[in-house]
RNA sequence: GCUGGGAUAGCGAAGUGGUCAAACGCAUCAGACUGUAAAUCUGCCGCCUCACGGCUUCGUAGGUUCGACUCCUACUCCCAGCA
């Protein structure tokens, strides 16, 4: 391993190329293939990307997918993925995958009972309780098998410092137990928790197409507060159980491109620089992806791109359109002349307005194809700009141009 | 021709004496969406006004009443059944 590499297994490794400030250009290394980096990864949350066959997000130029841990374990069931010999078996994905441990959307719920041993809630399909652990979202997870894991953390349940503290405390000894878990699971590919109310995973054996070592990140918590950023990073950074430590470092609990500049440039200069960072759930904006790129995250996703996809609002280079605006009906040019996906190439702004008022399913895949190409070749771009040195000429001139209409 | 039913805002459809510019749905117009309970949600949606507020409406014309979309009369049109 050469010294601008980290490889906590074989399996998995991140090898940094460029390093300018904070902001690194380089390439994960998975058991499905690298993902260069920095990188958008498409929000996968149910097994697949809404709108979007893998083939059109493979074409779109899209590296890699992140599936959620929740929805799974409440559909199909992460004992069917397990039985289908993983995700990207089951789905026909064939490039690297992340899940999140479930911890996000458990604490959006509303009646969430939390104690130190996990999660209590109830489903929001069918209603019944379910318990989520750290543990048991770790074996949920390997059943999963995805080629990165999040630690299972907690979200505050207010802004206030109070709340905060506690989430981030409770994230840091719920991620011991990750770790510990991660280890057994590692030696033994996966464990029984039988507890009848606890979720709980069935024993794998020879499942080949899950990979054999899986990457586990540790989550920062600490919200707007720089002291528990701080200290939560520092905690995550230096932690190891059974000789285990994190592969890598998801930073959570960021709802705002406010203050993120000054957050990153806190936390990332604490978590050691060769593992992989990524910002959880950031990337609505091109800001986003600057800012994160820019103070040292090297993967990032969202759901707004393909969210707002389907919604009717369209990324353009002059900023946000909503597609669906009557100025639109007699369009005939490109969402974007500069845009290179598929959607831009083929159609015009009436065909697309009109598949919207007509309320056509290709209306959302055209636009989902055009939202996440937006996103993956914007991050590549920066990747470029990195490589050749002219990501802070790029950053003022995109942004200053994007947000040209909000800034009269 | 007779009998019965009906005509409400762009469309559909509530309302059967005051609290009705008029429920609700759709459409229109606009806005929001950041680890997806989101192909969802919010607002607007007769005219004038930034707003307070004012003005004109419920097939047409007239009447009853303090007051009518709601009651009466005539007319026009639509639907069903019977001839």
């Amino acid at each position: 391993m050469s010294n601008n590499s980290y490889a906590n297994r074989p399996e998995f490794s991140f090898t940094i190329e460029k390093q300018v400030g904070l902001a690194r250009v380089g390439t994960i290394h998975t058991p499905h293939g690298d993902i260069p980096t920095p990188a958008f990864v498409a929000a996968a949350t149910l097994g697949d990307v809404k709108g979007l066959t893998w083939q059109q997000l493979d074409e779109l130029g899209s590296d890699a997918a992140l599936a959620n841990t929740y929805h799974l374990i409440l559909q199909p069931g992460t004992d069917l993925l397990a039985r289908a010999s993983g995700l990207n078996n089951f789905t026909g994905h064939t490039k690297p995958t992340f899940t999140d441990s479930g911890g996000f959307q458990i604490f959006s719920l509303p009646e969430v009972k939390i104690t130190n041993n996990g999660a209590t809630f109830r489903s929001h399909l069918d209603g019944h309780e379910l318990t989520i652990t750290p543990e048991s979202s770790m074996q949920a997870q390997w059943q999963i098998g995805a080629d990165i894991h999040m630690a299972f953390d907690q979200l505050a349940a207010s802004n206030s410092r109070e709340d905060m503290q506690i989430a981030m405390e409770r994230t840091h000894a719920w991620a011991e137990r990750c770790l510990r878990e991660q280890a057994a699971l590692y030696s033994h590919y996966i464990t029984l928790m039988p507890k009848s109310q606890v979720f709980t995973a069935s024993p794998l054996s020879n499942q080949p197409k899950i990979p054999p070592y899986q990457a586990l990140f540790g989550v920062v918590q600490g919200g707007k507060f720089l002291d528990l950023r701080r200290k939560s990073a520092k905690t995550l950074a230096e932690m190891e159980v059974s000789g285990q430590v994190f592969d890598g470092f998801g930073i959570g609990g960021v709802f705002t491109a406010d203050g993120m500049d000054t957050m990153l440039q806190l936390v990332n200069q604490i978590l050691p620089s060769r593992r992989p960072r990524h910002l959880l759930g950031m990337g609505a904006e091109p800001r986003d992806l600057f800012i994160g790129a820019e103070f040292g995250c090297d993967t990032f996703d969202c759901v707004a791109p393909t969210r707002q996809a389907r919604n009717g609002a369209l990324y353009t280079r002059d900023g946000r359109i909503n597609i669906k605006n009557a100025k639109y009906r007699h369009d005939f040019s490109p969402i974007d002349p500069e845009c290179n996906c598929y959607t831009c190439q083929h159609h015009s702004k009436a065909y697309l307005a009109h598949l919207f008022h007509a309320h056509e399913l290709t209306a959302g895949v055209l636009a989902s194809i055009h939202n996440e190409y937006f996103v993956v070749n914007l991050t590549k771009q920066i990747r470029e700009s990195l490589l050749d040195d002219t990501f802070q000429t790029f950053k003022r001139d995109y942004l200053t141009r994007y947000y040209a209409k909000n800034m009269l």
